[in-house]
DNA sequence: GTTTCTGCAAAGGTTTTGCAACAAA
DNA sequence: TTTGTTGCAAAACCTTTGCAGAAAC
């Protein structure tokens, strides 16, 4: 976990006057020790392989009480399942490119993008507080190739 | 149901090979005789009203069919239950703003979006071919004005 | 010692599916 | 008549919740 995420979480937790648990601990750990993406099952499995594990009831708790906090964010990545994105605390501003073949996930940041999304938002009547912004696309290695580095399809 | 709606429908059902049964014909009928975005839920009250109606099953399997086809487009709200968006027959490449003050949805159209968002797509290593931007973003007036049209909050 | 947190198991809500009866072609 | 479709009810899924025991402070 980077330090400054790590400064960050445990300021959350003293100020909420959240207990730390072993489970909350271990949970909060494995979210941040990576980039990745995950689901509340992956994360599951994930805390399991290391530790006795925690409940999945502590697992969703522990996620509402983080994306409440604004430290991690929910990201949908049109799977059915809730995805959660930890890169949100490095990364205010960053959006998703979500691959529909292989699903794959790329994040990116553009400022000509955030200044059009802002101009757009605020003609409609809206203000750009929270905006996220998610693009679907295909594979062009894919379509080309007819394999992608994922594997997927 | 707009004319170049019902002849892209009519088309697609006799290709398919698919029997125009009585319930598939009043869901069908119902979903493209408005431009509302509407979940599985809503669309089977909606057919209910005018007819005998059908049966959940149905409705999820005909969603299903139309969605595969690429005449009626799921999208995400972020309300935990699938949405469909009936007007990407007549809007190929709209986009949507979503308020996550009052849900309420708003498509637009906008050409330097299109042009930017092909650009990093590509820039990515992807094409361009399928691709959905969604912006979340916050109710000016109900900043504002601690209301909205819509009145949820 | 309080107060909060955990785990379990049950419940909640949406969507899918197996199967026998039924209807379209 | 043949084949696809329907409705029902059950199942499958993910996520939330009530409650008694356990753990943090």
């Amino acid at each position: 976990m980077k330090p400054e995420v790590r400064e960050k979480v445990e300021a959350f937790l003293k100020e909420k006057g959240l207990r730390v648990t072993r489970p909350r601990e271990m949970i909060i750990e494995t979210i941040f020790e990576s980039e990745d993406h995950f689901s509340a099952e992956e994360l599951q499995d994930k805390v399991r392989a290391v530790d006795a594990g925690a409940s999945r009831a502590t697992v969703y708790r522990t996620l509402s009480i983080l994306v409440e906090s604004g430290l991690l964010r929910e990201i949908d990545l049109g799977l059915g399942v809730t995805y959660y994105d930890p890169n949100f605390i490095d990364h205010p501003n960053h959006n998703h490119l979500i691959c529909v073949d292989c699903h794959r996930v790329v994040e990116f940041e553009d400022a000509h993008m955030a200044v059009l999304e802002d101009c757009i938002t605020r003609r409609l009547g809206f203000s750009t507080a929270s905006t996220s912004i998610r693009i679907e696309a295909n594979c062009e290695e894919l379509k080309q190739k007819g394999v992608c580095r994922k594997g997927h399809r």
